[in-house]
DNA sequence: TTTTTATCTGTAATCATTACAGATTTGTTG
DNA sequence: CAACAAATCTGTAATGATTACAGATAAAAA
C-alpha cells in the first residue's frame, strides 16, 4: 500500500503543485483498503471539504495514474473506474456480481513486468492484471465464486459492498 | 486467434442460439486482427446486415465474455471498451494515445492463470492482462512508446489507428 | 403447424466522465 | 511583501458509450 507521503510526494516530483484538494485524495487513497472510484473518493471527503468538486478528483486521479503513483483497473462490472492505491505487482480478482476488488498475492506478476519492461524498452508506469468471476452465468446471481456469503451482507474476504447503480 | 465455428459452438454449448446475426458477430470477431469496439464491429457488419442493431451487438458480445469465448480489455485510454478474440493466455500492451492494443506472448501468464485458478478454486473464464503506457505524459504526445510512426499514419507494429472521438 | 420463449430492433434513457470558463490559489520575482 | 503568471478549482453543461424497454420476429420444441 502506499502511504499518503508517497503519492503527494510523487505528485510534487512530477511537477504538480501541493494542494490541500489533493493532499486530501492522496491521504483518502492511502487509508483506504479497497479499490475506490472517483465516486466514492468524493462522497467520503465530501463530508470534510464541502466544496471539493468531482472534477477535481477526476483530474487528481488521472494525474496519479499517469505517472505511475496508483492504477486504474477499469470497472468490475459495474460502470465505474476503479483504481488501484496498491502498486506492488499483484492479481485482482474482480467480481462482476458485487463489484469489489480482491488483491492476490503472485509472483508471477513480477516477472510479467519484467516481461514487458523488457518487451516496450522502457520501465513499467502502469497496468491492470484483472480476472473477473462468471457470477452472472450462475444459477444464484449471489452465489459469488469468490465468497459465499455476499446475499447476507455478511463479512467476507472483499471489503465492503457497492450496489450496483 | 478463435475460429468463427469456435465462438458459434461456444454459444451454442453454453445453451444460446445460433441466430444470423451472433453468427456474423462471431465470424466479424474471428477475421479481425485488432481488439474491437462493440461500436467498430456494428460498423463493420452494418454494410452486409443493413438492420443489424448496435444493441444486439453488445449483447453477443456479453454474452461471449461471459462464457470465457472471448474477453473484456476495458479501455485504451478512449471510452470504449476492447474486446479481445484472442483468449491465448498473452499480455496486452495499450497505447493511451493511439488506442490500439498489441499482443506479447508471454509464458509468465499460464502461470498466473494456474495461480488465479488455484486461488478460486474453479477455472479462469475471463480476465485481462493490459500494461498501457504513457504517452500522454511525453511532450509530444504523438510519441509513442510503442512505435514511433503514430502520428503521420506510418504501418508500424499496430493495427489500424482508430482516432479518439 | 402451433406454441413457447429467446432474440432483435429502434428508440429513449442512464449516468460516468469530460469540457469549459470564470474564480481562486500557488509559487515566483522584484 | 506586493504583483504577476500559471496552475488549479469549482459548478455546470455537455458528451457519448452503454443499457433499459416494449413490441415485432424468429428459433426450437411439441
Amino acid at each position: 500500500m502506499a502511504t499518503r507521503s508517497e503519492l503527494t510526494s510523487a505528485l510534487k516530483d512530477a511537477g504538480f503543485r501541493l494542494t490541500p484538494q489533493r493532499t486530501a485524495i492522496c491521504a483518502a487513497l492511502a487509508a483506504r483498503e479497497d479499490h475506490p472510484t472517483a465516486q466514492s473518493i468524493h462522497e467520503e471527503l465530501k463530508q470534510q471539504y464541502e466544496s471539493l468538486s468531482l472534477t477535481t478528483v477526476y483530474q487528481t486521479l488521472d494525474s496519479l495514474v499517469r505517472i505511475g503513483a496508483i492504477r486504474s483497473l477499469g470497472t468490475a462490472g459495474d460502470d465505474s473506474v476503479h483504481y488501484e492505491p496498491n502498486i506492488e505487482p499483484h492479481i485482482n480478482l474482480a467480481c462482476l456480481t458485487c463489484h469489489r476488488i480482491r488483491d492476490l498475492e503472485s509472483e508471477a506478476v513480477r516477472e510479467l513486468e519484467r516481461e514487458v519492461s523488457e518487451a516496450t524498452g522502457s520501465k513499467v508506469l502502469s497496468g491492470r492484471v484483472v480476472y473477473y468471476s462468471d457470477c452472472l452465468l450462475r444459477a444464484d446471481p449471489n452465489e459469488c465464486p469468490f465468497s459465499s456469503k455476499v446475499a447476507d451482507g455478511t463479512a467476507n474476504t472483499f471489503g465492503n459492498v457497492e450496489p450496483k447503480r
